[in-house]
RNA sequence: GGGUAGGUACCGAAGCGGUCAAACGGGGUGGACUGUAAAUCCACUGGCUUAGCCUUCAAAGGUUCGAAUCCUUUCCUGCCCA
């Protein structure tokens, strides 16, 4: 191991709270591996970008000699956090909620070392828990002090309902603490409440407290919110290349220093051109979730297709509808989206593409939905800022 | 339990018997511009066999020639009181 010094310096890297430095330092100086919790809530089976800063960190300690606690939330997701939320989550099924952590282990391991992680199911320990105990539990704790978690402070400030059971998270995420004797726990800056929560806790059962560690929440695309999947603003780490690189290239420049901070772990050069950084940092995450070369194709790619805008050279999916499907522009342009990109529109969505000018053929823009592409013909059809493709209309009969 | 205010499209919010597929704002999409950035301007934003038709205003019934708007019941939420 490291000298805990060294340890320290490359752990508080990018932290956002720590509490408390001279604790982990105390820990760290134990020599033994320390048990780093992360809890995860399967809500979705997709892994984004957002999620990879807490999971970065958890592999840093790992790399360390530390040793992973991933908690799989399959009880508390049914709760839904309710972490920076100003509505209550929709439920979940239990069902739903394995199939999802099923996919999600799969996907944190491409960032976590499975040699130095124990995952836990939260179910263990919830499922058989008696209810007298449960009660005990809530004894632990006062209405007033939930009550104080900014995101239920602003509910209960706005008149907005706050379900009972949602109370309950806090305590439940603290409670995994315990569960797992917890050295440290990392989350994202939004679960400051429930990690020290579980301090408290833990100091009650006589366990040695748990060092806890947030990091800043990653905003998503749109540059407001933090990055979910909900709401779409999210870059998947199992997404194709070309759309990673895509999706980061559509980032705000005030948005690429956070990314550069949190996802590469160093400062963006102020003195590089926005566009350059953004490229550099497009291929530097594609290249870690893909390989370099990719990286390095999506990239050309990128440049061919939106920069030269030249459709014609560019790796465009082939489709040959069939006759039927390409009666006209609006049917054929309906077929492709479901198709190829697997985008169920409606007709009069697509029609309202075409007239509003976004579709073009061979070049030329065409908004007419009624437009007949002649049998046997072979051009692009670029249906929007970002779905194109090569077409060839077969022959009728 | 009592009182009271509400539930409208992705969100906020108007509308309170016909002119309502539903004002306005935000968001979103497309176009122009461009660096798939920002800013700005313009258009669109329920569906369809689109000068028309069909399905929406918490749910189900009802009144009416006609309902988001009136009545009844049900479900859900806030606030005040207990």
């Amino acid at each position: 191991m490291e000298p805990i010094t060294d340890q320290l310096e490359q752990l508080i890297a990018g932290t956002l709270h720590l509490h408390s430095k001279a604790e982990l330092a105390k820990k760290l100086a134990l020599s033994r591996p320390l048990r780093v919790k992360l809890g995860v809530d399967p809500t979705s089976s997709d892994l984004h970008l957002g999620h990879t800063v807490v999971l970065e960190k958890l592999r840093q300690f790992q790399n360390l000699g530390h040793q992973a606690v991933l908690i799989i939330g399959d009880y508390t997701a049914m709760i839904g956090d309710p972490s920076g939320r100003s509505l209550t989550r929709p439920p979940l099924s239990h069902q739903q909620v394995l199939e999802h952590a099923q996919s999600y282990q799969v996907q944190a391991f491409k960032i976590l070392d499975p040699e130095k992680t124990e995952v836990f199911f939260n179910s263990q320990w919830f499922a058989p828990l008696p209810f007298a105990q449960v009660i005990a539990l809530h004894g632990r704790v006062t209405l007033q002090q939930i009550l104080q978690r900014e995101d239920f402070r602003n509910r209960l400030h706005q008149a907005q309902p706050i379900h009972l059971h949602e109370l309950h998270y806090p305590l439940m995420q603290g409670w995994d603490s315990v569960m797992v004797r917890a050295d440290v726990e990392i989350g994202g800056s939004d679960q400051l409440f429930n990690l020290l929560l579980g301090r408290d806790l833990q100091r009650s059962e006589g366990q040695e407290e748990q060092v806890i560690i947030t990091l800043p929440l990653l905003v998503g695309l749109d540059g407001v919110e933090k990055m979910s999947k909900s709401l779409g603003n999210y870059v998947g780490i199992e997404e194709s290349p070309s759309t990673m690189f895509g999706k980061i290239m559509s980032i705000s420049d005030e948005l690429m220093e956070s990314y550069y901070t949190l996802l590469l772990g160093e400062p963006l050069e102020k003195s590089v051109h926005p566009m350059e950084s953004k490229k550099i940092l497009a291929q530097r995450l594609v290249s870690r979730y893909h390989t370099a070369s990719l990286a390095h194709e999506a990239r050309e790619e990128f440049e061919l297709r939106f920069s030269k805008r030249d459709l014609q050279s560019a790796n465009l999916i082939n489709y040959f509808p069939s006759p039927d499907q390409s009666r006209d522009l609006l049917s054929l342009a309906l077929h492709a989206f479901d198709q190829c990109f697997e985008l169920k529109k409606s007709r009069s969505e697509v029609r309202r593409l075409i007239e509003g000018g976004s579709v073009t053929w061979c070049g030329e823009k065409i908004t007419d939905p009624t437009f007949v592409i002649d049998e046997q013909s072979e051009g692009v059809l670029k249906l929007d800022r970002t779905h194109a493709l090569r077409v060839r209309v077969l022959e009728k009969e």
